[in-house]
Parts: C-alpha cells; sequence; structure tokens
DNA sequence: TTGAAAGCGCTAACAT
DNA sequence: ATGTTAGCGCTTTCAA
C-alpha cells in the first residue's frame, strides 16, 4: 500500500495531525516541525491520498470538462488551455467528449459532478431548457465556455465584433456582394455570428448573401453550399469557422476557383491549422487559450465565494480580431 | 450536503450494507430490496461518493491520460477514443498535457497517480531510463501509447510496414527517388519509421535521400527542408507526418512546385485535416481511435490481473494502412 | 504549538 | 440474505 500519515507522523516523531498541519499551505505549526515533517514526507515519498482527504474536506481538487468533439482543434485548444490553467491552480482536469449528443451529456454530467468541484461546459447545442435541466443534476458550479445563458456563468468572445471585423475586411478590399454560410440553427455561436453579419447587412455598406446553415464539420453539406456559393455571384464568402471554410475552399479548387484570386474566404476561430493551409486562412480569431484561462480562474472564483442566491452570475466576454493571411484578396473587377 | 447511503437505508428500510450491495453489480441482495433500495436511492437522488468508495476500495474508478500536445490533432484524437472508451467500462479519465517537457511529465505522473487506478502514456520523446524512472514515482499500472520499451506494456502501430507500404506505393507510380524527412531524433517513432525506410532503401528498388530531421510542427525548420528536397532532384517526399508534409507542402506551393504534380508527398498518421487538405493528402494511417480502445482494454486487463513479476508485460502491435489520397501521382518525366 | 479523538461515507469482514 | 461492526487515510474540532 501507500505511505501514510502516520508512518510519515512517527518518523517525524509528531502527531498525525501535527503532519498534516506541517504540510497545509496555511497549517498552524512550528517552523522547525514543518521542516521536520517535509523531510520525513519526502524521505518516505508521502503522497497525501485524495480520497481520504476529499472525504473529509468536501473538496476533491478536480474539475470537469465537457466538450462536444475532441477532433475538432478549437476545443483541443481549449482543452490543453483548461488543463494547463488548473494544474496551475492544482487541479487536474476530467475530460468528456459528449459527441454533441445531449444524452451523453447528460451522462457526463451525472457522472462527473460527484467527482468534482465544479464543471466547465462547452456545449453550443444545447438549449437554455436542457442547460437548466443539466443544472438540476448538480450543486456543483457550473461555468458555460463560449456559449452564454441567463443565469449561469459563462465566458465567450465577442463574436458580433469578430464578424462585423470580417465584413469590414472584405468591404475594404472591394467586396460588395458576400456569402454567409451559417453554422447549426438555434446554436448560440451561430446566433452570435449572425447578429454580427446583420449588423453590417443593416448598414447596407455590402449586401449579403445567406447560404443557409450547414453542420461544423469538413464534409457537413459543405460541397452543395459551396456550389451555391459561387452561384450566388458573391465574390467573397465568411464562414460559420475555419474547417467549414476548408470545406468550402475544398470545393472550390475542384471546381477551379481559385482562392483568394477568384473568391475570397474568411473563417472563424483561428485553429492552428488555418495557417499552415494551402493557402493560409483569413480567419476571426477567438482566444481559446485565454478563454479557457478565464475560465477556470472564473470557476475558482466561484469555489472561493459561492454564488449568493439570486445574484446574475458573471459573465466575462474576450475581444476577437481578425488575422489577414492568404485566403482573402482585393476584389478585381470581372 | 449529499444524499448519503443512511438515509437511503432508511427510506428503504434496510441497513447501509444491504444498500451497498443492492446496488452493487455482483452484490448479494435477494431481488426484492434490490428493487426497493433502488427505488429509494434514485427518489433521493442518491450518487454514492467516490471518495469514500475509493478510499475503502483502492480503486478511484479514474485514468489518468498523459500526452505531449493536445494541439496536435493526433492527440487529441486518442484523447478522444481513450475517454470514450474509459468512459463504457465506468471510468473518467484525467488529461495531462506536458507540452514534450520532461519536468513537467515527471509532474504530471506524481500528481496523478494517486487519484488513478492507471496510467496510460503518450510519451513519444522520453527515453528508456527516463521512462523507468517515471515509474518508479508510482506502483499504478503504466500502458504506453503509440511507444513501446522492454518491461513496458504497450500499444502501438506498425510504423515500419506503413513506411514500407509508402514507398511501394511511390515506387508504383514511377518514383525512384524519393526524399525522406524525418521526425525528432531519438524518438520511438522516428526510429520505427526510419527501419521501414532503411529496410526498402535497402532492397534497392528506390533511392532515399534523407534530409535529416525536423521538429513535428508545421513551422519547424521545415521550409528549410523543402528546400533541401526541392534540390535533391527527388520527385517524391515522405514526411514524418501529416503536419510536417503540410509544412513541406505549403513551402513547396509558395516556391511554385506544385503537388501532386510537380511533386508527390506522403504523410505519416492520418490526421482528421489530411482528408480537408488542398490536395487532400497521401498518408500512412496510424489507428488512433483503435489504439486508444486498445490500451484502456489492456489498463482494465491489468487492473483485473496484476502482474506477475518478472513476466514480461503485453505488447500490442495494431497495424497500419496507406490512404491514397490527392498529394501523390505518376511520375512525369521531366 | 501540539496531541487525542471523532468522524467524513462507504465497503468488507463477520455474525446471524 | 441481511445486520453489525470496524476501519480505509485524512482533517478538524477540542483540550492541553
Amino acid at each position: 500500500m501507500q505511505v501514510t500519515i502516520r508512518e510519515v507522523a512517527k518518523a517525524a516523531g509528531v502527531s498525525p495531525s501535527t503532519v498534516s498541519r506541517a504540510l497545509a499551505p496555511g497549517g498552524t505549526a512550528s517552523q522547525r516541525t514543518r521542516e521536520r515533517v517535509r523531510a520525513a514526507a519526502d524521505r518516505l515519498g508521502y503522497r497525501p491520498n485524495p480520497s481520504a482527504r476529499g472525504l473529509i474536506t468536501g473538496r476533491t481538487g478536480h474539475l470537469g470538462l465537457i466538450v462536444p468533439d475532441l477532433l475538432n482543434p478549437f476545443f483541443a485548444d481549449i482543452c490543453k488551455g483548461v488543463q494547463a490553467r488548473a494544474r496551475g491552480l492544482g487541479h487536474a482536469v476530467f475530460v468528456s467528449d459528449s459527441e454533441r449528443d445531449e444524452g451523453l451529456e447528460l451522462d457526463a454530467m451525472r457522472t462527473l459532478a460527484p467527482q468534482v468541484d465544479g464543471v466547465l461546459l462547452c456545449s453550443p447545442q444545447l438549449s437554455g431548457e436542457e442547460l437548466r435541466g443539466l443544472r438540476e443534476l448538480t450543486d456543483k458550479p457550473i461555468v458555460l465556455l463560449h456559449r452564454s445563458e441567463p443565469g449561469f456563468a459563462s465566458v465567450t468572445a465577442d463574436l458580433l465584433e469578430g464578424m462585423t471585423d470580417a465584413l469590414t475586411h472584405l468591404h475594404a478590399l472591394g467586396h460588395r456582394r458576400i456569402a454567409y454560410v451559417g453554422g447549426p440553427r438555434s446554436t448560440w455561436a451561430a446566433g452570435e455570428r449572425a447578429a454580427g453579419i446583420e449588423e453590417m447587412a443593416r448598414t447596407g455598406t455590402v449586401e449579403i448573401v445567406h447560404v443557409g446553415s450547414v453542420a461544423p464539420h469538413f464534409d457537413g453539406g459543405i460541397t452543395g453550399a459551396a456550389d451555391v456559393v459561387l452561384a450566388s455571384g458573391a465574390s467573397a464568402v465568411v464562414a460559420f469557422n475555419d474547417i467549414v471554410a476548408f470545406g468550402l475552399i475544398s470545393r472550390f479548387t475542384a471546381r477551379g476557383v481559385r482562392v483568394p484570386d477568384d473568391m475570397s474566404v474568411v473563417g472563424c476561430d483561428d485553429i492552428a491549422l488555418s495557417g499552415m493551409a494551402a493557402p493560409p486562412l483569413t480567419t476571426v480569431s477567438v482566444p481559446k487559450a485565454h478563454g479557457a484561462r478565464a475560465a477556470v480562474d472564473l470557476m475558482f472564483r466561484m469555489l472561493v465565494t459561492p454564488a449568493v442566491d439570486g445574484a446574475e452570475p458573471l459573465r466575462r466576454v474576450l475581444p476577437t480580431h481578425l488575422v489577414v493571411r492568404g485566403s482573402t484578396a482585393a476584389y478585381e473587377r470581372g
């Protein structure tokens, strides 16, 4: 078995409770015993048993992270950020991939909740109703990541601003008729992006062609959407996200339409591979690592200061910025 | 606080231990009490406290997964697979990104080990020596993923066969002079791949130009390597992995060298984005999800049947296969 | 500043 | 088949 606190106590010539205190950050113990205890602990290779500690303190030292799809580099990036920040704060992170399935999401919440101090939830597609249902499963604090909902703490990016920037960029390049390929209707992110697009459309500086919504995958009806874009007479297209943008570019290329020469393309998210593609993708950069850190920090604040009933929880909105790369170019009149 | 086993016991009119037995899969309890207990538990929303259970059983119900870089879709994919399989077996997974840093890897092992039943370790770069050092940190079983080492249980892919397939494919397309851009020297995977390349080189059917090794990143000295490839007179190149292949293609494109018309490119791993690139990448497909499942299964076998001292642990080698896409084409004589 | 003692919620002997 | 008892390793009163 393991080295227990008792053996350390014996080795250091003190009682178990003194060992506990000496090892605790804010524990009341003299400098001398502190040192002796730490020495003994090190020598014996003592590692406190998290279960025993958790049983008594009610804190596990764990965080849960639920994401819709780790294969999407956007969420892998978030996972990396969350994990790094949590580690810095002495917490380990359970990761659960919900496969965008509500059932699995409920499952994950049910399973994870009792083993963690709080849950970070990336759930683009759940309705507010379903979200509230999820919360019924636990008393543990929940922080929403890249989606917001009244009554929930959240960290999001300013997609509205991002979309506006994208259209402004295209307008500056001379594009006037711009297609927008939206993402899954009814998701929070789709609504935000659409709002940004609408805002620009209302100014009348550019004309927007809505090409419907596609699944946020490479092959999610994208080939069809690409053809609609081509038929629309638009000289540029803004895609729901980078993956969709790649899908469009792939189809454009197959059709002999060159990017950016014949068609400018703007993505959203700025996943790691966007800079590696040929051409490198112009995209709205969403702060992934930053968002992850902010979410973990917000979670810790909630852990330290439990929510006052009735108080609206904190919502943090992070800025986005446009990264101009090689997939957009000046509009050359036919 | 939470609903405890005692309240369920009271509600069901039985003792706590009976509740425990009734709820346990292999527990000895009559059908009637089983039902009554389950009903009471459901009604009260009882969730067994994992800490309490772990404290007594010595099993946490958790697995640890250490990967070098979640931003690499290869490892994100593995993470997804591990997590999915573990969930199916009732275990949650801690994920830790070591950033290819030995210090962080040691840290992760030290921190994770006490909270898990076993650790799945993806560590391409650690030496056997360092690996054995890592193992000193814990008695918990360790399974190596996509790397093997004598004395360790492991699940790997047959990269040697994969490389051979790649070269055979290029040979069949008429290529005779083929460049190889290797990965980080001294890593297990680099050795395996190199062995496959060497094996083919010895047959004399193709001529191999070794272009040294690069970091497995998009911008890891790849632009330089690309130029060397171009100068070498090779008509095709095999890259350490898909990311490196993308880097090469990007440079080729910038230099006006068309892929696959002027240069055929083969990657390795078959990450999700390889099929999305333009052109889609021909690559050696490494079974990621399959490997992840196999590793979890192997871990569970070790959990059930602890290793007999002195017995060489199990090593599982999974087949690879070549996925032919658009980045390779027949060699057209100058 | 330290020690003794209690007990977190659960499971596993041991009785019955 | 079920209840009783003990105790996993730790933290935290409570005394001293």
